[in-house]
Formats: C-alpha cells, sequence, structure tokens
DNA sequence: TCAAAAGTGTTTCGAATACACCCATGT
DNA sequence: ACATGGGTGTATTCGAAACACTTTTGA
C-alpha cells in the first residue's frame, strides 16, 4: 500500500508525528491518511492516529512533499510509542522538527506531563527530560525547578526501592494535563510582574 | 473580486499576515492567493506579498476556514504595512495567532530587527516594543537586556534632539539581520552552560 | 556495616529589574 | 537657569545550578 510515486496534485495528507519516551529514546512513530473532500483537519488526524491516547496534540507544520503532495502534519506526545517508522525523507525531516519542537516546548511548559506516566519518581520523570532534551538533567534541580513552578504535586505513597537497594522514592504527578505555559517570557516582562507568589 | 462563499474544495490559499508597526500600534496587513497547481509554498507566498520587503516569515497554521477553503497562513514581519485589512473572520484569528507569535519571540530573539528601521534610538526601539508587546517596557532595561546578550550594537553618530531639547540619543542597529535564538532554555539547561561569554 | 539511591540544605552565580543620579541640549 | 529627554551606576531580587550532606533502604 505504499503512495504513488508521483501525488495526485489536488490530494492533501494529514500525517500525525507520535513522540514517545521508550527505553530512554525518544521512540517516533508517523501515521498518515489524506483528508477527503470537506473533511476537518481534527477529523482526518483522528483516522490517523487514536487522540485519546496523546496526551498533547498541536500543529506542526504544512509542506508539499517531494513527491508533490501537500501535507498538514501534527505533533502528538504519548506515553507510549505509536504509529510506523517514517519512510520517507519528508516524514524523517518532520520528527527532527517535531524533536525540535519538543526540546525547546519542555524548558517552558508543563509538556512532560504528556510523555510521563500518571505518577512517577523523580528519578523517572529525569529520563523522559534525557531522552527528550539529548542531554544530561540533574534529578535534585529537575525537581525544584518543577515544584517550584507548581508544575510538579506530591502524591501519598512511596515507591519500593529495587534489588540493589536505596530510599524509597517519593510519588509525583503533573498538576496539570493540559498544556500550559509555566516561564512567560524569560525578559521583557511586563512591569511590577515579579513573582508575586 | 471577492471570494466564492462555498469554496472549491481542491482549492489551497496561501495567506500571508504582514505585521508591522505604525503610530505605535501593529499594523495587520492581508494578502492570499490561490496556490497553483505544483506550485510550491513559497512560489505562492512570493505572489502573495513582496518577500524581499519581510524581514522575517515563518508559517503560522494551517486551516480549513469556514467556507471550507483550506488556506496556510504565513506570518511576516515588516517595517512598513503591507496588504488589506482582514475581511473574514478567519483573517481576524489568523491575525490574533501573528500577534500572539510575534508577542512570544520579541522575548527569546531578535525578531525585532524585522521590525525596527535599520539604524534606530533606544527611544524608537522601545515605541517598537510596547506596540508589539501592549505593555509598557522600560527603555534602560531594554537596551541593557538586549546589548547583554549582543543583540544590539552601537553605530556612529547621534540622533539631534527635538525642538524641546534633550541629551541626543545614540544610534544602534541589530547585530543580526535574520532570526536569531537569543535567550535559549530559560531552565533546564544542559549542564555547565553557564554564560561562557 | 556498607553500597546504592533519594532527597534536602546551602552556596554561588548571573540575569533582570528598579531606581537614583548624572549628561547634553533647546528655550 | 531650567525643563526635557538620554544614559549610566548601582542595589536588589530571584531563579537556577552546583555540590555537600543526610536519609532510607537492601545485601
Amino acid at each position: 500500500v505504499g503512495r504513488k510515486l508521483v501525488a495526485d496534485s489536488t490530494s492533501h495528507a494529514v500525517v500525525a508525528v507520535v513522540l514517545a519516551v521508550e527505553d530512554g529514546r525518544l521512540a517516533p512513530g508517523v501515521s498518515r491518511v489524506d483528508r477527503g473532500p470537506g473533511e476537518s483537519l481534527e477529523a482526518a488526524l483522528a483516522r490517523a492516529v487514536d487522540v485519546g491516547t496523546l496526551g498533547h496534540v498541536e500543529q506542526l507544520e504544512t509542506r508539499v512533499e517531494r513527491d508533490g503532495a501537500l501535507a498538514t502534519a501534527y505533533l502528538g506526545l504519548a506515553r507510549a510509542p505509536w504509529g510506523a517508522p517514517p519512510q520517507t525523507d519528508d516524514e524523517r525531516e518532520l520528527i527532527d522538527a517535531a524533536r525540535g519542537r519538543l526540546r525547546a516546548k519542555l524548558s517552558y511548559t508543563n509538556a512532560g506531563f504528556a510523555l510521563a506516566p500518571e505518577t512517577f519518581t523523580i528519578s523517572e520523570l529525569r529520563e523522559v527530560y534525557v531522552a527528550a532534551l539529548g542531554y544530561d538533567v540533574s534529578a535534585t534541580n529537575l525537581q525544584r525547578v518543577l515544584l517550584r513552578r507548581g508544575v510538579l504535586e506530591r502524591v501519598d505513597g512511596r515507591r519500593a526501592p529495587g534489588r540493589t537497594g536505596g530510599r524509597p522514592a517519593a510519588l509525583f504527578r503533573f498538576a496539570a494535563r493540559r498544556l500550559e505555559i509555566t516561564d512567560e517570557f524569560a525578559a521583557l516582562r511586563p512591569p511590577g510582574s515579579r513573582a508575586s507568589a
């Protein structure tokens, strides 16, 4: 069921690019449908992926692909991988764009909620951030930054240590399950808006 | 030359949403073309606006408009207003989206270069930022933030004061004429990346 | 008793803001 | 002189990072 080599110039594909963390890696998946006549973008996207399993969705980019087809890509964040590996160069480029978008948003939004399980330890959350950002993150500072911003909440209970021992880890969850800006404007804030918390 | 009430479901419009500062206001302009068969998005955009007059262009959003037409919008930043007033609700929504995008990018990129003249005083630049951000900005702090980040450069010469006197203002220009991230990641920076400047 | 993992206390650092004060010009 | 707009010096604030140290478990 491959795509035609030269696409119909009137076709419009909706491409879901899904990212999830698996084994300390950012696992990409791609799913594509052709938008039917009169169909909304959201409806087409819903045919491409089970949107209910995505913690967050946002539009990524629209491009004319190498075969001439028009494609509108969406970024989806999930807790488990979804979709097929990328096939075309266009799809690989879209995945790069999706990674970049996620990387940027992780640092100034609560986007992590869409990748992490319902409750988790700081170490587990750290693995998610390391996988998505591509560089090391200190669990200590991660915890402090996200708690101060009110992104994380303590949850009752502790996780029992593994075979090798260690102190039991506290459990946390994200305070919100929708994307929120948590660090608006690093500079040039409106006057008199100095952290009134 | 209005648009058909119910658009051809195979048509694809490319819409340029141009923002410029005029009289202390963010003046929006809209220009639209239908993308021809096989035409690239960039080529269609170039038919919609004179891209050479835009300091910066980026894709904004693709949506199915109320009349059923598919439209891909671009945000353009210019020094002078360009294009017609918005006509449809869709176009007004796109302008809101463009304003939001600009507002966000102004604070962590050098996007101001695309709105400001070649050289300018800090007071003039402040007016641009106030118009784009919608809230007051201190000229003192604006200057320091942008100079420290290396976004602005001093330029020889001074601007003569007006009729009411006052100290002559120094002239500045933007160091780069392409969009650059100047404040990457407010938090969660890679370890050991503490401003090595 | 020791190793391992988790978490807190505390220091350091730097960017951004706020505000007082000095500078240069026209009237 | 003095009003006006421009600019610098400096103090304060605050978030983030770094790092030492304590806590809690399994072996």
